[in-house]
DNA sequence: GTCAAAACAGTTGTCTGACAACCAGACATA
DNA sequence: TATGTCTGGTTGTCAGACAACTGTTTTGAC
């Protein structure tokens, strides 16, 4: 049932005060008005100072915490740590509104992809093999289609098959973070994603780039699955790049 | 001055309250207890079976709705995020205690400073090159000096030289994620990674892999510099997990 | 009986105030 | 000098309240 509504979009309601509060603090500490080692203003300041409560403050500074980004010491104060002490690998949206942010994220994305390829091709076990070959089949099945039709379908089964392929390298660490950065790619760049699909993300060449990762797979060639999964990543990032409409 | 105070460690204070509920909330998502979708009970209700107050959960929830983990709705409740909506990659001090997780964390590491290389061999300018020739020197300078001698300052600018190499690569996103990974390694087997140092880490084969991988750099072969930097870490760790005392 | 508006109960988000635990430094004391 | 004590300040936790919002139920007009 065709709606309307689907062309609205959510209205951005004011964010929740803490995020708020934690990203003007790390503006502060990347823009270096507060540098390694200085102690933030105690929390009542803060609270002053925002305009919120205390407990407002609080969560904030839970949330630096949490990412290691500062320390706290009862009864003396909270500190920003040193930024090699820092915990979690985290991509802010913000990094999508710079093009050359985005190609570095590609770039990691085929390194890290291409790795788990590799550890896959030595480490798959037969019942994952046939996962993955079947994951294939449906991405040929809905390239077969043509570029408009299924669009999403495809984009999505292809999403599957390179974490299948994650998967199979028995690495969890492999699967955390490839699904990590797709999961990010995917939130702040599907429409780009999908027209894209729906222009050069299709037809013979596009389906052989997969069908050389898979066959390295089956051959059990990590080097050779390295090198495919390179290579399918490095032009699909290089035909998103190339794209008109992109940034 | 000698003094006797070295052999006491810090003792180990009481967490913080709200990590505790957090870890909790986590082990109930992670033993399926609770699945995606599920609403998590009321902030009164977990308030009232941990025996904490409710800002010790809000704080709590807090921290796993920044992770992605959970999602939660004014007026509605809190729910269990599907899985493959989690915005952040991090390592829990748990997996240190199975060898199986450590070498898979190891594995990551080999693949994404590999990855790094190759970059930096394409994108280094002459000054990165001077800095990284720099720090191999230091390197060189604190072998000389014997296993035993310099053990921290030999770790530390070998841990330096490829911080520098990863930062040459131009791409930020790698100088994080390799950043992010070795302060966690560090953070949790610093003593294993020096007890190796002083056993098997030094020499003229070792020297000879930092060559290797410094010479490809310098010959800005990318190729050559990803084959040298796996070749480095991958014989590292084997060398690390072939120790009896590595867990 | 139908349907829309209004009231309601429940939940998260924020605010306020209080107290406990803790720390650094000043001060007193031996 | 070395040690104990006090004091003000800071973070950690608690308790209670209200605002904002949601899903459901009730009410009332037709």
């Amino acid at each position: 049932m065709p709606d309307a509504a689907q062309f609205f979009d959510r209205i951005d309601r004011p964010a929740r005060l803490p995020d708020g509060v934690a990203s003007a603090i790390i503006d502060a500490i990347e823009t270096r008005q507060l540098q390694p080692g200085d102690r933030l203003p105690t929390e009542m300041e803060l609270a002053r100072r925002f305009g919120v409560a205390r407990t407002v403050v609080r969560e904030a500074i839970s949330l630096l915490r949490y990412d290691g980004i500062v320390q706290s010491r009862r009864g003396v104060g909270a500190f920003v740590a040193d930024p090699a002490q820092k915990s979690t690998f985290r991509i802010s949206p913000a990094c999508f509104e710079k093009r050359k942010r985005i190609v570095q994220l590609l770039e990691l994305r085929t390194g890290v992809q291409a790795g788990a390829s590799a550890l896959a091709a030595e480490m798959r076990t037969e019942a994952e093999m046939r996962d993955i070959r079947q994951t294939l089949a449906e991405v040929e099945a809905a390239d077969r289609l043509g570029p408009a039709a299924a669009l999403e379908q495809r984009v999505d089964s292809e999403l599957l098959l390179y974490r299948r392929i994650a998967e199979a390298s028995g690495n969890e660490y492999y699967v955390e973070v490839t699904r990590m950065i797709e999961t990010t790619i995917q939130n702040n760049l599907r429409s780009a994603f999908l027209k894209n699909a729906a222009n050069s993300e299709f037809g013979p060449q596009i389906m052989a780039e997969h069908h050389a990762v898979v066959d390295a797979l089956i051959a059990r060639d990590a080097e050779a699955a390295r090198l495919a999964t390179r290579s399918r990543f490095e032009r699909a990032a290089h035909r998103l790049a190339a794209r008109q409409d992109f940034l």
